[in-house]
DNA sequence: TGTACATCAGTGAACGCGCGTTCACTGATGTAC
DNA sequence: TGTACATCAGTGAACGCGCGTTCACTGATGTAC
């Protein structure tokens, strides 16, 4: 039956949102168009009303993951939006264990990226878009600093590796897993040697339960 | 037909060694059975006889990517293991353009980790093994300063991430993707606003046409 | 060393199953008058 | 505003195809005597 354009535009963003969830967690190649329509509470055939393929769906989950993830940081605090404090504290949280354990509520950049390297180009270039929203607001915790732009792509990078390795290993050697995001967030940027300041308040918000 | 014990065994190997290739370059689950014997010269049955499942030769499979990436090291120089400026060499090809186009011939940590963290608790393992003998390496590249453990993770962490993402957006945006490269390259370790030194040999061997 | 037989790596057809996609159909919504 | 009809989001069966795995078979290798 037939549905109001209100409720099919929802609809559609219902599917994005999981399969925003669905493809994070599992991989994109490993959820099925039927898997997700069920996900989502339809039946699979009315997918190609709102996508004209799995691919095509796949760059507009990107894209819309992205969307997700930088509109979390933006509702984080409204006042303080570009405020370092604030970024610096959202990337200490990238390396928390929450984040790890939960990649389909997490970033895609550390969920996707090798799933991307191998979709379509519309996938990359959605992506691509996204690492740039990123780096700008990354750049903003780097002022007075010269090189902002290498140094936020370091950081970016930095924080990318750690939650992949620690997420490889997570069910195999827990300890190594930590130490991955313990050792990124003491050490992060390679300050060398030098402890982790939590009066920085880096870390702060981190699952202590569960850390060796 | 049967065959001697010594071919059976060289035909295990060229089955990993394909695996190797073609796991890395598309992905795990990308790669069916069939496409993988058939590359290897044989046919699919015969697949049995040496792996208890597909599940099975991905564990085997990550554990030989290692063998074969560390082996790679270890001849480079035979004189040289555990030199600083040997592996500190081999950690910038780590970030070249080449290693980002033939992830099939690459180093497992930034061609598999996200798959393995999807893939059973064996190949989890046997990641984190792999990902060890690495970390005992790069923090030979660390001696004089305090606490190496730590800044060979964050090293190793840094050369991930930064080639994932190299290799999500290449496609779609070269220049973000040799940009990415080269601000790893640059900053390596997040030394802040401190210039290549390029007397370190660090980037040295590095595709002088390609890059921007 | 030579013979008889068991072993088993490799072959290729077949298994049940799930994949992405198509399609005829339904019926409430949207629209023309 | 009320009526008649076109539209189209959602349904569920069906499509050809490829998946991981099994199995009867082949015939050279390995082994017992």
């Amino acid at each position: 039956m037939r549905v109001t354009k209100e409720n099919a535009e929802l609809n559609r963003r219902r599917i994005l949102e999981t399969a925003s969830r669905l493809f994070k967690t599992q991989g994109i190649d490993n959820v099925s168009v039927a898997d997700l329509m069920k996900a989502a509470g339809f039946t699979h055939g009315g997918f190609y009303n709102h996508f004209e393929s799995k691919a095509d769906l796949a760059a507009e989950t990107v894209r819309f993951a992205f969307e997700q993830a930088l509109g979390d940081i933006a509702k984080d605090d409204p006042a303080s939006i570009g405020a370092s404090d604030a970024m610096a504290d959202r990337l200490a949280q990238y390396t928390s264990s929450e984040h790890r354990d939960d990649p389909g509520g997490g970033c895609p950049t550390g969920a996707l990226p090798v799933d991307v390297g191998r979709q379509s180009v519309e996938a990359q270039r959605a992506f691509a878009e996204g690492l740039e929203r990123y780096l700008d607001l990354i750049e903003g915790t780097e002022a007075g600093h010269e090189r902002t732009r290498g140094r936020a792509i370091v950081t970016l990078a930095t924080l990318v590796g750690s939650i992949v390795l620690a997420r490889a290993v997570r069910e195999a050697d827990h300890d190594l897993s930590s130490e991955i995001l313990h050792a990124v967030r003491d050490l992060r940027h390679g300050r060398t040697g030098e402890p982790a300041r939590s009066d920085r308040g880096l870390g702060d918000r981190v699952d202590p339960e569960d850390e060796g």
